[in-house]
DNA sequence: AATGAATGAGAATTCATTCAT
DNA sequence: AATGAATGAATTCTCATTCAT
C-alpha cells in the first residue's frame, strides 16, 4: 500500500499511457515524451521511475502480465461427459491476466527485449500444460496416441492464446470453443 | 525483365539488405543508413531508389511476397482416399512465395503501413480459399456442418501460415502435417 | 569544535564522498546524484547543506585544505652545513595539509572556481615563500645572485608541489629530494 | 589533398572551435551545441565528422599534437662551451608541435580519455630523452653520477613542457632559461 | 546514376534544483 | 534535519531527408 496518492498515481498513469501506447503503435515507435504527454506529467519523471526507455516495457511485461496458478483441476465427472465444454471452459479461464493490449505488446515486442520473450514463453508452457491435462482428462481413450495428443494441445494453445493476434493480424477470427469441438471430435471414441 | 547492370545491383542489394535487417531487427529500429551500409552503397543511393523510408518496406512487400496461382486443384480421385494426405500436400504447397525472413516482416510490421497489412490479409484469404476447397473435396460427407468446416480451414491456415512465428513466439512447434490428420479425423465419418 | 550528532555525520560524509569523486573523474563529471549515493544520504539532504553544487567545491577548499603556518624556522646553525638536508626537510615539511585527493581537486579545479585558483595561488605564495627563506639561510653566499635564488625557489617549489600531479600527468616521477641536492650544489660556493 | 573546400573547412571549424572552447572552459563543461554554434556550423555537422563527442578530443590529439623527430643533435662542439645555452637552445626547440592551448588540454584532460594520457605520456619521455641526450654532451663531467644528471634532466623537463600550466595554476612563471643556467652550474665541475 | 556533406527536428537521457511533507 | 518525488532546461546523439556536384 502506497498511501501517497499522487506519487503512486504517477507511475500508474505513467504505465497506463505506455500501455496503450507501446499496444497502440509499437514500443519503437512511441516516444518517451508521448508517454509523458499522455499520462499528463513532465517528460523527466517518466525517467525518475524508469531510468531507461526499456525499463517502461519490462515493467509492463513484469508488473501486468500475469500467469494464474490452475484453480481446481477439472474432475473426470466435470468432463466425461461433455469434452468440448472442458476445453470450452479452459478457453474462458485462461490463466493469464493482461488487458488486450498487454496480450498484444507481449505478442510484438516478443523480440525487442529478452524479459518480454521469456514471459511469453513462459505463459505458452503454462497454457499449453493446461490444455494437455484437460484433454487427457476430458479424452482418457486418447492416451493411447499421445503424438496425436499433443497436436491437439498446441493447435488449441495456439488457437487459445493468439486469437486476438490472429483475428487482428487476419482479418479473420477463430472461434476458440469451434476449435474445442472440432477436437473432441477427433480424439473422440 | 529489367536492364540490370549496376543500377539494378544497386537496388536489390539495397532490398537484401532492408529484408534482412527488418526481418532482425523491425522496420523501426532500422536506421536507413544501416540498410546503405549493409548494402554496400552510399546513403544518398537509398533515396534515390526509394524516397521514403517506407517505400523499402512496401517494395518489399509488393516484390517478395508473391500469392501464387492455385495450380491444378486437386481433384476428388486424389483426395477421396487419404483427406489428411490432402491437406498435407496443401501444406508442402502453400500458395506464399516469400522467404522466412519477408513472413516474418509481414507479420511483424502488419501494422507500421496499410500495404502490408492489406497483403496480410490477401495472403490469408487465399490460403483460407484453398484450405477450405481441400477439406470440401476430400471430406465431402462434412459438408453438412458448414461451421465445422470453417472452423477447420481456419485452424489450418492459422497453423499453416503462422507456424514459422508461433514456434518463434511460443518456443514450440505445431506440425501442420500432425494438425492436417487430426482434422480429417474430426471430419471424416 | 561543531555539534556532530546525525547531522555533522551526514554532511562529512557528503564531504567526504565528494573529494573522492571529484578527485577521480573531476568536478564536471560528477553529479550530485552520485555525491549523495556514495555519501549514503538522500539527494534532497545534499542540497540541506551545500544549496548549490559549486558549494561543495568550495568548502572542500576552505575546509580541506590548511596551509600552515611555519613553525619554528630553521635557524643558520641548523641549514650552514647542509644545504640541500635543509631543502629536503623543507619537504617533509610541506606547509600544505591535504589529502593527495585534495591535491588533484585544487591542481584540477583551479579554473572551475575563482575560490580554487585563490587558494593554489596562495599555496603556491606560501611555498615559494618558505623555500626562498630556506634557501637565503642555507645558502648566504647565493645572496649575491637574487635572480638565480629566484629560479631556484621556484623550481624546487614547482617539483615540490606538483610532485604527484607531474608524476600522475608524465607517468615518472622526480624526486624532490634530489632536486634539493642538485640546487644546493648549485648554489653552494 | 581534400580539394572539397567547404566540407574540409567545415572540419577544421568544428576543431578549431573545440580546441578554444576545451581549452578555456575544459572538455566536460563544453557542449557540443555550443562548439557547434563557435564553429558556425549546425549543430548536426558535429556528429557527422565526430560521432562521439570523446571524439572530438581524440581527434584534436591526434592531429594537432605532434612530437616532432629530433633535428640534428648538438655536437659535442656546440655544447662545450656553453652547456646551459645547450639546453636554453633545447628549450626553444620543444620537440612538441602543439599549441598552448592544445598543451593546456593535453594537461588538465589527462584523465578523460586515455588517448590523451598517453600522448602526454609519450610526449613527456621524448622531451626526457631530449634533455638526457643534451646534458650528457653538454656536461661529460657529470656522468659519473647517473642519479644527479637524471634528475636534472627530469627537473629541467618538468619545467619545460609544463611551465605554462605551471604559470597558469601558480600565478608565478619559473623561467626554463634560468632553469637551465642552474642545472649547467650544478652539475659543471 | 552516384556520392557524401549538410541539415534540423526530435529522440533518449541527465541533472541541478525545488518543494511538500 | 530528512526525504524523495517532481520539474524542465540542457545535453548527447540519431536519423530521415535534401542537395550540390
Amino acid at each position: 500500500m502506497r498511501g501517497r496518492g499522487r506519487g503512486g498515481d504517477a507511475r500508474t498513469r505513467i504505465l497506463d499511457a505506455a500501455e496503450e501506447l507501446f499496444a497502440a503503435d509499437g514500443y519503437e515507435a512511441t516516444s518517451t515524451a508521448r508517454v509523458a504527454r499522455r499520462a499528463g506529467v513532465p517528460k523527466g519523471l517518466v525517467f525518475h521511475y524508469f531510468p531507461q526507455k526499456i525499463d517502461l516495457l519490462v515493467a509492463l511485461v513484469e508488473e501486468r502480465t500475469h500467469i494464474e496458478e490452475p484453480g481446481a483441476a477439472p474432475t473426470a465427472e466435470d468432463t466425461a461427459r461433455d469434452p468440448a465444454g472442458a476445453l470450452a471452459r479452459l478457453a474462458r479461464r485462461l490463466p493469464l491476466r493482461a488487458s488486450p493490449a498487454m496480450r498484444r505488446i507481449l505478442f510484438r515486442e516478443a523480440d525487442t527485449h529478452r524479459s518480454v520473450r521469456d514471459r511469453l514463453h513462459a505463459l505458452n508452457r503454462a497454457v499449453l500444460h493446461r490444455a494437455r491435462a484437460a484433454l487427457e482428462i476430458a479424452l482418457p481413450g486418447a492416451r493411447g496416441d499421445a503424438a496425436r495428443l499433443e497436436a491437439a494441445a498446441a493447435t488449441f494453445t495456439a488457437v487459445l492464446l493468439y486469437q486476438e493476434n490472429l483475428a487482428h493480424l487476419t482479418g479473420h477470427h477463430v472461434d476458440p470453443e469451434a476449435v474445442a469441438e472440432l477436437i473432441a471430435r477427433s480424439l473422440g471414441t
